[in-house]
DNA sequence: GCGTAACCTTACGCACGAGTAGGTATGCTC
DNA sequence: GAGCATACCTACTCGTGCGTAAGGTTACGC
């Protein structure tokens, strides 16, 4: 056979790679219940029992992919921001570093973000992964209030961070669904949101109820 | 049968209430797949066949869930964020009346938003009143910044609104899973990130990404 | 008191898709 | 080239849960 076509044996890690990638594209174009085991082995070019064989169950197999996915997310933020710079820089850079790999993966984020936050089985794995964002972003707010000699309950802090966090997931959506949408300058518009809020924070500037 | 104890025949609107409660009730508890028809009847005291009778297919029923507490959260806001009033009180007042009701309805919250978000035949419609929403935000940075002399272009200004109202949903996801947190306060905390980065932004302050 | 229409039930059909049993081919080692 | 492990397949089982057919029962008009 002259030029073997390819779909011949492979070695188990670059087929569960293949699995994972199918899996990926499945579960963010359809959903993980609409999602069948079946559709995902076809795409990937390969039979169900090997899916079954390399990555277990169905549940199983979507783990794997939060993983990965969540891991590679990570790990291009927290090269990006590095540690001992100053913050606003860290924040810029940590921001673009993030909706670089949105724009970049905009099938993987779906099935990171939109499927997992419901379904109960993965809420909790999700939820673990922003925690740790959330710290980070928490501790960056913290470091720049002593530098100006302020200091900040630690609940405040995390609420804040909460929300900054939130509006960059949105922003990340809204970029998913806008193709045409450039993640550098959605980068600078989140930048230009939270730090402008945040600073104002920082600075002890702050909004009070109206009183009555 | 001295005290008819009540599980008698009701009018079909009663009945009709009592089973979109028990839907909202177990959609939460459960997810939308998870949820069983059976299990929904059963919570609400009615046999399956009712169900399909009055609210139709289970997506349909889903879809009705969504449209009742979507529009009593709605008409909560506008009630409270009155047009006339200027814009920082309106939308101190918006946030309120919001982080209230997710406070209130912490169930109703969770079938709304959680589980929408992911299942594709309902993001779209979940979409929809976002994107009433965003218009609404959009609007009032609109009105806001031209009584300041200054004008944005539309784009900017739909990204930033999409942004608080990111950074709003992902508080209110924070309230749902704390509860015994106070509402109120966090819709100041939510008011102060998000009045003093728009604020900033209103007096034509920006960040810009540094040269290089 | 009797029809009729709405309310309500039990009991089932049926499709879909997760997971598996058991068998075949291929390459690698000695 | 015999043996063995690993890659890979076809073809099934079987539970689960949506949606429904066909039949009871209560209220209300006349």
């Amino acid at each position: 056979m002259s030029t073997g076509p390819t779909f011949k044996r492979l070695p188990r890690a670059v087929r569960e790679q293949q699995m994972l990638d199918a899996a990926v594209r499945v579960f963010s174009r359809r959903g993980f219940h609409a999602a069948s085991m079946d559709e995902i082995a076809e795409d990937a070019g390969i039979s169900k029992p090997m899916v079954y064989a390399y990555l277990g169950t169905k549940e199983e197999l979507f783990v794997a992919c939060l993983h990965r996915e969540g891991t590679r997310m990570m790990q291009a933020i927290a090269g990006a921001a590095a540690p001992d710079l100053p913050a606003d820089e860290r924040l810029w850079r940590g921001l673009r570093a993030f909706f670089g790999f949105v724009g970049a993966h905009r099938d993987g984020w779906a099935v990171l973000y939109r499927q997992a936050r419901g379904e109960q089985p993965f809420a909790g794995e999700l939820a673990t992964m922003r925690a740790r964002l959330v710290e980070v972003v928490a501790g960056m707010l913290d470091h720049a209030l002593r530098g100006e000699g302020r200091e900040v309950a630690a609940t405040d802090l995390e609420v804040v961070a909460y929300a900054l966090v939130g509006a960059t997931e949105s922003l990340a959506d809204w970029l998913a669904d806008h193709p045409e949408a450039d993640p550098e300058k959605t980068a600078t518009r989140m930048m230009n949101v939270a730090w402008l809020g945040a600073g104002q924070l920082l600075h002890g500037v702050t909004w009070r109820p109206p009183a009555f």
